[in-house]
DNA sequence: TATTGTTATACTCTATAACTATA
DNA sequence: TATAGTTATAGAGTATAACAATA
């Protein structure tokens, strides 16, 4: 009888994703992951990419911020936001103006045509959320989505603000 | 009064926040990647890189395997599976000797020190599932895992095998 | 000629550091 | 001198392509 290698990679293979598939959190990071990918696969396919998501959701609140407020609120470097930004102006989807009290400042702005596609953009969440979640009935998505909170309220904290104002 | 940009920037946050703890998809994301991070922190300060761990799982089952079948098993280049091994083999958690029957295949195998690391490893990751899932009860960790492995089960087939053998 | 493992090259992504104009 | 936004530089990480040895 040989080495002989190769002998059984598949077995090899099931066993470990077997191993993997008890462990809760890596179907956590798994699932996520794949959400995620869909969420990104389905924008771009729009036209969008990640970030242009974000930057329109904060300003479909506010309505308008300096670049730095909005790097700040999205955890990225103003450097990188430039090209976001430019992006999005080519696109009529947002306008920078300067902010006549002091010039440095770029405010940006929503645009009509931004608050579209920001709708749009929710609409397509919603769907992929409504795809993804299909296998569950309503009463478990609502158990699993409160069992996630409480969770999340333990481990990501800035995500999920406890205080509810008004 | 002046066009004054960063007027409410924390409101405008907590509002998009707020809007996306809605999401089930979002936090499942999120949790999944805190998850993710904590066992990467975890093994990086152990001394391990994410990959050693599958690399040494993988041979925690059958003992030995070619690179190319590891590389195919871990959706990795083989070329990237070089450092990986050097690493590993380095340490001596791992051993490369020549396929005498065919010279160009290199037959890696785990070593008993390996071994050690492995059900260290293993012991680690149970550690930090303990941790992560503590907010939840017994019952209520179960009820999250079986909604998950529905879910994977449409999502991400290829990391539960639906088929239990024996 | 095809295949295994290896090394070298090129490319992407991002973080850091300079730079311009305003204050 | 300090700050907002921009541009340029450099570094890590990875994918692709070339390579040497075997078959």
């Amino acid at each position: 009888m040989s080495i002989s290698a190769a002998e059984t990679p598949v077995k090899q293979i099931q066993a470990v994703a077997r191993e993997l598939a008890q462990s809760t959190g890596f179907l956590l990071a798994r699932l996520g992951f794949a959400f995620k990918a869909q969420a990104i696969a389905n924008a771009e396919d729009a036209g969008f990419e990640v970030y242009d998501y974000s930057v329109l959701a904060i300003l479909g609140e506010g309505a308008r911020a300096t670049q730095s407020t909005i790097a700040q609120a999205l955890s990225l470097d103003p450097s990188r936001l430039v090209a976001l930004l430019d992006s999005l102006e080519q696109r009529e989807l947002i306008a920078r103006q300067r902010d006549p009290l002091d010039r440095r400042r770029h405010v940006v702005s929503i645009t009509a045509a931004g608050d579209r596609e920001l709708r749009r953009l929710r609409g397509m969440v919603q769907a992929l959320e409504e795809d993804f979640f299909a296998p569950l009935g309503a009463d478990e998505r609502a158990v699993l989505h409160e069992l996630l909170t409480r969770l999340a309220a333990r481990h990501d904290p800035s995500c999920c603000p406890l205080s509810e104002p008004d």
